[in-house]
DNA sequence: GTGATTGCAAATCTTTTGCACTAAA
DNA sequence: TTTAGTGCAAAAGATTTGCAATCAC
């Protein structure tokens, strides 16, 4: 059971090295918390946070310098919301985003559940990186419930 | 011809009224700014700017505030596409947008060019605010052409 | 008049940068 | 060693805020 998360934190590792990224403490201890615990959407001051949490020394800097990079090596996925603010998402398969614009939960949605049916032309010379799907939610104005 | 633009600027500042915003000087001329001259993109240091230009005397801090208040007013929807700037669009109408990533260019595409077949489950509680499909763009690597 | 609006400067918040120090290879 | 990586504090942007002066009604 111990297993069930050596093997995907291992294909971190070598996706670091890979990347041409030593594997320092920080960067090792940093990818522990984004990639042992499931699916996540982390602002920089909430890794932070938590890296503290658990007794690990970094600045917020090289949080900062490590989502970068592990964005850049495909590990991560920067998600643009809300301005002034960005989201770094675990989940590497394809998939969007519901965003309550209330709470300002991120959540995702799988890309099997949200098909575009008709796209335009893309314009001559460009390509394209990515589709992102936001949908925008409000808590209902109904109260209760 | 000079009549073009009568109508839609008259319709403005119904909304402006019907918002309870007082039409000031500053909020007529941004007003003029964003709605007189077809579908826009702009950012508050761009207008501030373009104000500059025809010698409109307004803040930067107005210009945030008039931004906003034109945004709540439904003139004006925000498009966050990159962290830590805020573009506001003219385009009323259903639409979505293409975000080149090399040169940081927003582009319309019209609602009736996208289409979404298949939708997921809005999670309980919640409505939806709006649906954002953002396609981004990067420059062909082949060079030249 | 009276309350809304504005301008300005200071404050805030997130993110980036410069550089001496530390650690990996 | 040699070079990449880190921490810290300062800097940089974008946006917001506080408050006295000004304007619309």
């Amino acid at each position: 059971m111990a297993m069930l998360h050596t093997r995907p934190f291992a294909s971190v590792l070598d996706q670091l090295k890979s990347a041409g990224l030593r594997p320092t403490r920080q960067r090792l201890a940093l990818a522990k918390l984004l990639f042992e615990g499931g699916d996540r959407h982390v602002t920089a001051e909430l890794l932070h946070a938590e890296a503290e949490a658990h007794r690990i020394r970094v600045s917020l800097a090289t949080v900062y310098n490590t989502l970068h990079q592990f964005t850049a090596a495909g590990l991560l996925r920067e998600v643009v919301v809300e301005p002034g603010r960005s989201y770094f998402d675990t989940n590497r398969h394809d998939h969007h985003h519901f965003f309550n614009e209330t709470s300002g939960e991120l959540t995702d949605i799988p890309g099997t559940e949200v098909t575009l049916a008709r796209l335009p032309a893309v314009p001559e010379g460009r390509r394209v990186t990515r589709v992102d799907v936001v949908i925008r939610l409000a808590d209902e104005p109904g109260a209760g419930r």
